[in-house]
DNA sequence: GCTAAATAGATAGTAATACTATTATATTTG
DNA sequence: CAAATATAATAGTATTACTATCTATTTAGC
């Protein structure tokens, strides 16, 4: 998967950042260890110092890179979607089947990456686990209209858009295509939380692929059931 | 609706305070207040010292009903789902027909209230907007394990509980009871809160209900879809 | 290869936060 | 009425999320 990337930069809005993280060493240094780091100790223990140290630069270097570590978190969640809506492009084109199209989005937003993939330093895995348990955290601030005018939600947004379009081509009737796909994201991230940590609140089973069962079932009933 | 409850105290999970703040009048005051002001500046800028401030009384005596803002903002979080169970008996008991015990409680889950109605001296809508943009936060934490061992989520389990059992009751065969109210509950939270801020994110639209419409067409055509 | 500009490092400092500790003063209860 | 308990008043601490400043190093253009 690595190779055909070879040449692609994911594009995150520039309101993300002060300088780009991927024009330099330091830079590149800071996302890549910001997401094991992350990952490792959670959001809210996270923050410059530690870092800082795990790359051997002093925080107020970081600083010059992103104003805050809120910042820094909405560049990682934005670039993710970036990454997200390239693998989304590849598993769809070329396939003439809206409903197959639809069906491979859910099962790509629901894939738990076993292999370890890593993209321009990043490991994916690592990546994902944080947007499961600090991504929703991001945009329910008290912050998020500026966030949004800086960008900060541009790729989720195409993201959504694109799936948007397919249900759509299913069922150009169906009112809520936004609504259905910003339930089935949010929604695969939390019952992947619950899954885990709180199971009275879902229903988890043996089979791997339960949760993108559970949600592609409920789109076609939805978009279908609405015809 | 306050009449009926003249005789009824909503119950918390001990481990959710460190002295029952309903058996004092400081103790009631922190709870009323602090949901005034969590709702005015969001529950990153509250903090106890500015509570203290408002209430006039000072900090450290806060402490001693709760531990943290987070034990605070996870009272308040259960006492809302406690809440929301005695309105779904209310709202459900008596009615024969499951489909339409399952319809008034996504209603009630989407109901934002307009009435300014006063519990305990709580006041409900600005604790429903706490829920919508807090509660999500409250378990999306490294200490959520923890925080389950104290009772943290039982009431939402409880109530949970409640509407699965409709579920079955509607389709015995459905395997995924709590995962489509979950889905549903959290889903209700994000759109009413992409409608104000990330409107390209969901599908807002003029009639008042189109959220618990959307939501009770996902959950019956899934539910029946299945049959 | 030299100079200027940009980038990074080193260090210090600050206001705010999320608490804890201590002692004094009310208030309630037996 | 004394003892126990709750509250107030005040002070203190470690950590956090930054900002500021100054020096050293790298890089880019000529």
């Amino acid at each position: 998967m690595q190779e055909i990337l070879s040449n692609l930069t994911i594009k995150v809005s520039e309101g993300l950042y002060q300088i780009n993280p991927q024009t330099s060493k330091l830079g590149k240094n800071i996302v890549i260890n910001s997401v094991t780091m992350i990952d490792e100790i959670g959001f809210e223990k996270f923050n410059f110092k530690k870092l800082g140290d795990e790359i051997g630069s002093p925080e107020a270097s970081i600083y010059r890179y992103f104003k805050s570590k809120n910042q820094l978190l909405t560049y990682l969640i934005s670039w993710y979607w970036g990454w997200m809506e390239y693998r989304l492009v590849l598993e769809t084109t070329n396939i003439e089947s809206a409903d197959t199209r639809l069906t491979k989005s859910i099962t790509l937003i629901a894939s738990n990456t076993n292999e370890h993939i890593i993209i321009e330093g990043i490991d994916i895995k690592k990546l994902h686990q944080i947007i499961i348990s600090e991504s929703i955290k991001s945009y329910l601030t008290k912050d998020v209209d500026k966030a949004n005018k800086e960008g900060a939600f541009h790729n989720y947004k195409q993201f959504v858009e694109r799936i948007s379009k397919i249900i759509q081509e299913i069922n150009p009737e169906y009112i809520y295509p936004q609504m259905l796909i910003t339930t089935i994201v949010e929604g695969v991230h939390l019952q992947v939380f619950f899954a885990d940590h709180l199971p009275r609140l879902t229903n988890k089973l043996e089979t791997p692929n339960y949760i993108s069962d559970f949600y592609i079932n409920l789109a076609i009933n939805t978009i279908k059931g609405n015809k």
